[in-house]
DNA sequence: TTAAATGCAAACGCTTTGCAATTGA
DNA sequence: TCAATTGCAAAGCGTTTGCATTTAA
């Protein structure tokens, strides 16, 4: 876990706290949110706070060692940057969200830098949209 | 301005308020904010309320009249249904946004149909990035 | 006339902040 | 030791809601 050197080689301290929030990081396979951290870190530190949560994370992101992504549904989630990029597509019937590699939007990438100059940063991005699934059950909600 | 229409048939009222709500969204070029339209609405009419502004809106959604674009800065903007989709690269160093049309985004919606049997729902898709001016600047902020 | 729509005020959910107390280095 | 970090409580923000009053049809 080399969140943990990061913070110490720039002089953050490693509180329990921090070292917490950072296992509850890398434990989830996917994304989660302040409040599932806190969830986790409170069920082991029962006088912590949420706000800690969110410093941390605001710090981790600073560093560069998590990354950030809106799902649109009004809450923020997070996931460790080494664990590399990928998109979600998410459905907007049943909710669930598909990995797709980062792959599958190189060609896209390469459009907006060539015709409008644009570097997309690609690393947050949430497609919304219907899944398989969802579709073959078709009709309306 | 076939809103207005559309309201009438389905059996809404044509309040005051809902007609510059519409105004406003027709006015506004691009995407615009609850808030803003709030502005406008209570500028002519000084005892309008936003929570109707949100009410209204929140109507010629499920009339499929305005779409929502969530540009990650935490609030909500919207835009006229019937004049068209195109997305948006938000910069996120200087904020601007650029429209980009929607045959943009045609190879990527191919690809998630056929790879991954997912529609995506490309009528709001707001892309992070670092517009052509920035990069040219370039340099950390 | 009357159901639909509004204004108001209060609440909501997520996130941020000020500040005094605590603590890692 | 002492600045960095925390917990707590309160606020901040965009948005939603309950309810009595008003109003378009």
């Amino acid at each position: 876990m080399s969140c943990h050197k990061v913070l110490q080689e720039k002089g953050y301290r490693l509180t329990p706290q921090r070292m917490l929030v950072i296992e509850a990081l890398h434990r989830a396979d996917g994304h989660i949110s302040a409040e599932e951290i806190y969830e986790q870190l409170h069920s082991r530190y029962p006088y912590s706070n949420i706000s800690t949560v969110y410093r941390t994370l605001e710090l981790l992101k600073e560093l560069n060692l998590v990354t950030e992504t809106d799902f649109g549904d009004g809450r923020v989630r997070y996931h460790v940057a080494e664990k590399g990029h990928h998109h979600h597509l998410v459905c907007h019937r049943c909710g669930k969200i598909t990995d797709l590699d980062e792959s599958a939007l190189y060609p896209l990438k390469d459009t907006l830098l060539h015709d409008y100059g644009f570097e997309a940063d690609l690393r947050h991005l949430a497609i919304p949209g219907e899944c398989s699934e969802c579709r073959r059950k078709g009709g309306q909600s």
